[in-house]
DNA sequence: GAGTGGTCTAGACCACCTG
DNA sequence: AGGTGGTCTAGACCACTCG
């Protein structure tokens, strides 16, 4: 047995809840039965359901039981804040427009992140986004994935927000991490076209890399908003 | 014995780590010598040092042991990075200059964020920064913070970064969240001014609240960068 | 009162690292 | 070989929640 007894148990639970067998707001099995059905002592079960409230898939409550997370909303990564609701306000409803499908080709010269050799060896699938908040051009997207074990991934219809979400479905790829450089800039030609704006206005530019659960996996976007009506807003701890 | 025993340990080791007893690098002692000493069993040691582990305080080996790790580095919240080094380069040098030192006054008429009836009441401690990178200015910095409990503030000395330092070193105030809104806007004349920047250039906005330990104690800052020559950088997990 | 998670004890064996 | 952290067992008592 080389996989520790908490992390098949972790892993299974993980995957329960994430194909719905326990269903938001759900209690999970008590520590006590889990013991029982695992055969294993409470330790191990507690040490895995600590991994599960790390990950914020389960809160606890003593004396009632494990709880099932509300499924999180990616992350803060996305999402527009009207310039006047500020805080606490509901968001705005995001519709997403493809200009460019997934292709693969070679990455782009001088390309804004530093690639490794692996990377500029298998090349790279780019796609194209706008992003609309309330009808209105907000978010111009390139995005760069290496091609790496994604085959069959140029078949997937990436219609809505759904680049990570079929990562994570067909390929067990997630977001684990954020790195980004943002600048204000004057928008080019191209990008006020799109984006709907005046020569010369001023538009958010935010060069990403999002790391993922695996290791030297990257992925890059660099994204061009319009924030005159809606900041980009995010948050994160620690 | 109201407080359990591994919050004991983890927040002498917390104490320890942090007022230096225990450098950067250095080994803490092992679980069983804790054990020795505390008069507590191994479990309940693992207990406190998981904690210290989840905020990357210490970091383990197996085989060596418990490892104080390198002091974080504010939480690239407000790191710069050069406009072609991009990634993996060493962050230049950041200067600050107080352009108005704290005092306690009412907070402004529509304040970015709104604010609890508590928070009205006691009023506002306000302090304007200028931050230089590499001798340039790159930030203006407008904080708000709640006269709560924070007797003796005005008598401390600002001089550099310390602002997060002073709290957590004064008044075991830590900042564990930050919630901002971005957006590129064209500086009005006092912003090109203190950024040296022309007339019509483009500056990154951000309304920032941070929060904290204490619950519903809020720090706020409203900034604007230059980032001509500087992207504004952070990082994020989960 | 019965069940839940929170804390804790007193052991054990293992894989890993270093002298 | 001896010490370190990683995993695990088999109990125990407690505070809390709910019917």
């Amino acid at each position: 047995m080389s996989i520790p007894h908490y992390k098949q148990l972790h892993q299974l639970l993980k995957q329960q809840i994430l194909t719905g067998t326990f269903q938001e707001g759900a209690l999970l099995p008590s520590e006590n039965e889990l013991c029982a059905t695992h055969h294993i002592t409470r330790a191990t079960v507690r040490q895995a359901l600590d991994e599960l409230v790390k990950e914020k898939l389960i809160y606890k409550h003593r004396g009632k039981g494990s709880v099932v997370s509300p499924r999180r909303k990616s992350l803060g990564l996305l999402s527009f804040k009207g310039f006047s609701e500020v805080v606490g306000a509901s968001h705005t409803p995001v519709n997403t427009e493809i200009l460019h499908k997934p292709t693969i080709q070679p990455w782009p010269e001088d390309f804004f992140y530093p690639l490794s050799e692996r990377e500029i060896e298998v090349g790279c699938i780019y796609l194209e986004r706008l992003r609309f908040a309330d009808n209105h051009p907000v978010m111009l997207e390139y995005t760069y994935i290496p091609t790496i074990d994604l085959s069959g991934f140029l078949e997937y219809n990436l219609g809505k927000d759904s680049l990570f979400e079929t990562l994570h479905v067909h390929y067990n790829l997630d977001i684990i991490n954020v790195e980004q450089d943002i600048r204000a800039i004057v928008a080019d030609k191209n990008t006020t076209d799109q984006l709907g704006l005046m020569t010369g206005a001023p538009v958010l530019h935010i060069y990403r890399r999002y790391g993922t659960n695996r290791t030297d996996f990257y992925i890059y976007s660099s994204l061009y908003c319009n924030t005159t009506h809606y900041a980009l807003s995010n948050s994160f701890d620690s």
